[in-house]
DNA sequence: ATAGCTGCAAATGCTTTGCAAGGCC
DNA sequence: GGCCTTGCAAAGCATTTGCAGCTAT
């Protein structure tokens, strides 16, 4: 897991991104990759932003989270129409979405195994495999 | 393959979906059901009754594509934030993705093997399991 | 007759954009 | 100083909803 918990470990993850490490980026980067690996929507990070006593606007906060998953940063997940989700795990594996709840769960990427793949047509190049385990009825522990 | 490719069938389909079949519905399941297997979005499938001379409002299509999918015969599968297809294709199965041209594919559900599964929390069923492969820079054949 | 359906248009919710002001190099 | 960024508000798009009128049973 990336560790990037000192200042300047966020100032340069931005920097390399190619992006000017300005205010904003710098707290919206800090939010997300302090802790650990994390499911959030554009929506739930402005409102951290604001509970954390610094205001970024949600156009800026969208902006952001573009910007940083074009430059390998994020991985944007999308489980339901109209809602995407940023996971700062940008690792090989899947998730678990819990459909009542709206709860997202990584789930190791050696935990399910993709067998034969089909014929891809010539020139094609997978970018990315999404396996979503969508799960009913039960809420997780938290 | 399912084959619904009479009236009858088609009524029977939609009443057996314990709707009531009116024009509408019995106009869209017969775009939807008579050929082969198709992903359409609401917006495709309106335009194609309006081209073939019956008009049902938006919103309309919408609802019935719903419905459909609550009564089982459809399957929504959203791959792009902000836009849904429905698959007439409800047999287990997975999807290839062009990201360039927004073309969806289906693939075998026995081309793609999923092996140990995760741990689920206890009281949790899976409803579904979504795999997408994204694929890019090359439109398929048509 | 009546419960369910349809159409329209307005409302919603998420996301993007245009443009003036501000900040990093 | 110059160019990239930001913020705000407005626009955009797909989808949903409210309600009056219509229709299948």
């Amino acid at each position: 897991m990336r560790q990037a918990v000192t200042s300047n470990d966020i100032i340069e993850m931005v920097r390399d991104a190619g992006l000017r490490p300005t205010r904003q980026r710098l707290s919206l980067a800090r939010l997300l990759f302090s802790g650990g690996d994390r499911h959030v929507t554009a929506e739930q990070l402005h409102s951290e932003s604001l509970g954390q006593g610094f205001s970024v606007s949600l156009a800026t906060v969208y902006n952001t989270l573009h910007q940083f998953t074009t430059a390998g940063l994020l991985r944007e997940l999308v489980v339901d129409a109209g809602r995407s989700y940023f996971d700062t795990n940008i690792s090989a594996h899947h998730h678990l979405y819990f459909e009542d709840s709206g709860i997202l769960r990584d789930v190791a990427g050696d935990n399910v195994a993709i067998g034969e793949l089909p014929a891809l047509p010539e020139g094609a190049k997978i970018s990315r495999i999404d396996i979503i385990i969508r799960v009913k009825d039960c809420a997780p522990a938290a």
